[in-house]
Formats: structure tokens, sequence, C-alpha cells
DNA sequence: CTGAAAGCGCTTACAG
DNA sequence: CTGAAAGCGCTTACAG
């Protein structure tokens, strides 16, 4: 063990509850009410601790708040990739709404991997985190609730139903229908779509949402039009090669996520192909590159830092045992630069 | 107060390290000592105590051994932007190594401001981390060192010299050096520069790698070649503005990040530039984007991720009263396509 | 090598 | 409205 040698010449001398109760006349019990607001207490005895409590310097150790009381004033914060540029925002809102409210942000990293974010669950448990919000993710719907039969949960990226969680969920087939009509009311008819990740919800629905709006425009889905994809910027990379390959025709692509319109932007330079002038292009989330690609790219934006907000709200109320109730921004569509009318 | 209903029905009953004790006929010491390796334990009790751990699926609460041992295993992250992608990377790496060895990070963003900065560590410390993990900032060198006479300190981002103190400091000045030879090399000789945040010592070493490399090869510095930039996409845009306004001729840009130069990209683009035809770009520390933009641009590595490990390592190492010796890699130029020979 | 005991810094029934 | 006391779940001198 390394020795806690403590040279406290630099750091204050700790100052404990118990010092704020004896200078201000009154029994440790009435400083920790006070602190946290448990019961009425006399004006005089209000003031005198108030005071003890500046001159002293006095912070509550969280530690041993959380040991005696339960409570840990943390709350864990399940993401699936901490360096994501999508995910980085929604970490930005959590972690500003959580730190005005005096809680701390536990982040983990589950890597789209059901039994990993168990794992990362099982961690922030045993951490006593006083709530979890989960960003998506792939665990199933009754593991969250059975989460949520013991702590406060809030989950992003599906409709779910159950006490003691919250759930936001952002209209993504919406978002995808409009994209998909903005590259139709522009005259294309052969839209290439890039899927994301298969069993991935917000996939799904993005899908959904581009052949909605074909179908309701009259257009027959080419499924020769339709490539999988896998969120990242290669796979984007990838999935505009192989429609180049077997030689499908298409004026226009819509991905299922920025990132890979990026990758997909790359290919078609490397084959040649100007955007907008020989392929419009439409990305989805509106992550902070796509405003600075060339051209910048036309994209739905995905209030993703806002939603974070949200989500640290929405936990803050239920730790509150206040009934949370969140409203998610619609989705709009952002037209840049890399759509551009049919023969225009 | 949210009274705290605990219908356990699927939470795990609390397992506590006295049970485990009862449990293999031992005192609660003795099996406190097993778990932390504190002292040589007979092999028979070690075995139950082994055995009731793992019937009982015990696992110890970092909570009370904070109170009682002063170890929280919770090691506090100074990062500037915690949505940064350039900050990502290197809190990928560090939430790993951290976690590998039972830590969990605790991360807060100072956004470039010494006294946030300072706030953060104060909550930081409120919560007692174990140690402190600071990845570059505003903090003078003494702020630092008297953190680190009551805290391990690992900074990165400058050379400093304390004791429970480990700096990581990427050679900046070298990699810029190299990023400028390139250009050099291709044969251009109006290279502009757009530096970074002005009071950054990353963004000085930068300009002077420029200099040096510049004064090397015999080009005498043109002043109206440099302009101020902040780090961000939008001031890569305003630098080239201003240098187009003022019709400077120059051939090449070196930005001092990639995220400026990806700026720069759009705003040559939009003055009808082309990359590299009319001009070559180089960027600086290889962020995720750069290997996707279009054109892809040629810049200089900086491992962020890894040196995000090889902090959380050196504080590993302190909190185990170890020495740490850290070799941060060297800098090197990935040349690209956003680069061409002059005239070429 | 191992226990009994005290203590970490709070909170919270339990009694006034 | 307010205290005294017990307790949260561990660790760690202190004694064998």
């Amino acid at each position: 063990m390394n020795r806690p040698t403590r040279s406290r010449s630099a750091a204050p001398a700790k100052v404990t509850l118990e010092m704020v109760a004896e200078r201000a006349g009154v029994s440790p019990s009435t400083v920790s009410r006070i602190l946290n607001g448990t019961a009425v207490v006399s004006p005089e005895k209000r003031t005198a601790v108030d005071e003890a409590i500046a001159t002293l310097g006095f912070v509550p150790n969280p530690v041993a708040r959380g040991l005696a009381g339960g409570r840990t004033f943390s709350v864990g914060v399940l993401t699936q990739a901490i360096d994501s540029p999508f995910y980085g925002a929604a970490l930005r809102g959590i972690e500003g709404a959580l730190g005005a409210a005096g809680y701390s942000p536990l982040f983990m990293s589950g890597h789209w991997q059901a039994d990993e974010e168990s794992r990362c669950i099982d961690v922030l448990r045993s951490r006593r985190v006083d709530g979890l919000i989960v960003l998506t993710g792939r665990l199933s719907d009754s593991a969250l609730r059975s989460v949520a039969r013991s702590l406060p949960v809030v989950v992003t990226g599906r409709r779910l139903k159950a006490t003691n969680l919250v759930s936001l969920d952002f209209d993504h087939r919406e978002g995808a229908r409009q994209a998909t009509q903005h590259l139709i009311e522009l005259g294309h008819r052969r839209i290439a779509f890039i899927g994301g990740v298969a069993e991935h919800p917000d996939a799904v629905e993005r899908e959904q949402g581009y052949r909605l709006a074909l179908e309701a425009a009259g257009v027959r889905v080419d499924p020769a039009l339709v490539v999988p994809g896998a969120f990242t910027e290669h796979s984007g990379v990838l999935a505009v090669e192989r429609l180049l390959e077997r030689r499908v025709r298409f004026t226009a692509i819509f991905a299922a996520n920025d990132q890979m319109a990026l990758g997909a932007a790359l290919a078609l330079y490397r084959a040649g192909k100007r955007v907008p002038d020989d392929v419009s292009l439409v990305g989805f989330d509106d992550v902070a590159g796509s405003l600075y690609a060339v051209p910048p790219l036309t994209t739905v934006h995905n209030p993703i830092q806002e939603i974070g907000e949200l989500a640290a709200r929405a936990m803050l109320a239920l730790l509150a045992g206040e009934k949370a109730r969140v409203e998610v921004p619609a989705p709009r569509l952002i037209v840049r630069e890399s759509t551009r009318a049919l023969g225009a």
C-alpha cells in the first residue's frame, strides 16, 4: 500500500460536518438536515450553520453521503463510444445538465454489444449510481425494464413504457422521409439508400422513412439501390464502391447517417463523380463535421445534444420523485450544398 | 426525499463483506486483507474466502472502501471538451486502460478556461478521486504543482517536473517542422500558416516548427502569410478568407490543426480553388475525419488515443507507488491526397 | 498469520 | 424543532 503521506501543506485541511456543527453550536443532525432540506429548522440555527459552513469552507463528502444515505449524487451514463462524434454531443448535454444540479455523470462505453453493455451496468451499479441513462444500445427492452426495477432509468432511441423509466424517442422515420422527399422534389427518382447496422432500431426506422417517401411519390423501391452499411465512414465508401461495381444507375444517395454519407462522398470523388453535379447526397444526424464537408452536407438535423440534456433533466426529475414529461424535438432537414435539382 | 422503496425483486440482495466472513468462518479483517492483498494469509483461509466470495457473488462496495480506506478507485480526468473529436480519442484510451485495472474515470470539461478547470478540479477532489489526469488545458504549471502536492497528477501537453506528477509531452514542434518541410520538398515556398489559439502551448510550438522548417530551407518567413486561428473549423474558414481578401499569394497552407485545415478546405472550395491542384493543404492531429475528407488530408499523426492510454498507465503506476517512465511516440507525417508538387 | 475494535463522515429512524 | 445513537460497509492500526 502506498501510505498517504498527507503533506497537507497545499490541500486544505478536511473540514467535516462535525466541525461545522460544533462551530454553529448545534448537533450534526441539524447540520445534515439543513444541508439536505430534510426538515424545517429555526431561522437562528440555520443562519448560524450557514455562517459556519461559509467561514469553514465546508464541502460535504459525497463518499460519506453515499454510504450513509444511499445516494451518491452520480448517475451512470451508458454510451456506445465515448469518442463518437455523434454521442459526444449527447454526453456534453448530459454533463451540463447534471453538473448544474450537483450530480456527476459516470460514462462508460458499451461498444454496441449487449454483453458489454450489461457489464457496464454492473460496474455502474457497483459504483452505486443513483440512476442510469442509456443512450440507445442493444439491450433488450425487458433487460432495461428489469434494471428499472431497482434503479431509475432514462433511455433514448426507443419507445418504452415502464415504471421508474423514461424513454426519449426521436422520429427517425420522419426524418428519413423528409430527406428522401427532398431528393424526390429535386426530381431524383433513382435514389440509392445506404443502410445502417441491420439490427439497429435507428437504422430500421430510417430505411422505413426512405421507403415511405418513395411509395408516397409513387416511385418503386428498386432493391438494387439499397445497400447495407455499418454507420461508419468506411462502410459508406464500400457501399458506393459496390453500387458502382454493379453499374446500378443512380442520381442521388441517401445515407442513413452522416458518417456514411461522408464516406460515400469520398468514394464518389475517387470515382470522378462530383457532388452535387453528378450525384446528390443526403446524410442524417447533422454531426459537427457535416457543415464543413466539401461540399457542406445536406442532412437531417438530429438534436442529439438537446436530447442529452432532456435525458439528464428527466433523470433529475425521476430522482426527485417527480413525473418526467419530455418532448423530443421533431426532425428537420438542413439543406446545404450536396443536393441539387436533377439536370440543373 | 424520495423514499427508496427498494422492491428488491429484481436487484440482487446486497451481499456484504461481513456475510462473506461469516460464511468462510473468518473475521472481516481477513476477508478485507485477502481482497486487498494487504497481508499474507494461510492457504486454507484464502480458499475458504475465495469460495465464499464466489458462491455469494460478493462485489466490494467502492463507496464504503472509499470512506474507510481513503481510496475510491476513481480518477478524475480533466478534459477540455468531452465532445471534441480530438479529446474523444484520448478519453477512449483512458477509459480502456483505467477500466482494465478496476478504476473508473470521472470526466469533466474545462472548456479551455483556467477558472473552469479549477472548479472542475475542486469537484473532482470533493469526489475523492485517487488521482487526476489533466489533458493540456490552461492551468499554470504552479497550479498543477500545487495540486500534485495532495493528489497524484498526470498531465499531457507540457514538460513539467515535480514529485507526484508525470508529464507527457508530444513533440508538436517537430511534427510541424515535418509538415512544413514536406511542402517545401514539394517545391512550395509561399506557404501560409494558420495558427491556433494564441496562448495555447501546442499552438506556439506548432508555429515554431513552421518557422524552423522555413529557416532551415532558407525561405524567409513572410508575416503576411501567417494568420491567426482558434483551432475550430470556422476559424480556418475565416483565415483563408482573410488571406484571399488581402490578395496574399500562396501555393500551400499549413494549418495548426485538422479542424482548421478542414475549414480552410471549404473556404478554398468556395473560392473556386482546388485542393491540391491549386493549393496544397496540410493539417495536424490526424483526427478521424481527416481520412475521409475530400480530398483526404495530409496531416501529422498525433497518437492521442495512445497518449490517453499512456497517461492512464502512468497514473496507475503513481497510484501503485511505482516510478512512471513514459515514452511518448514521435510525430510522423501522413501523406494523403491534399498535397502535390508545385506545378505538377 | 489473525481478530476485536475503532473509525471513515455522513444520514436517519427514534425519542423527545 | 432538535439530539443522541446507531449504522452504512468497509479498512487499519493495535494487539496478540
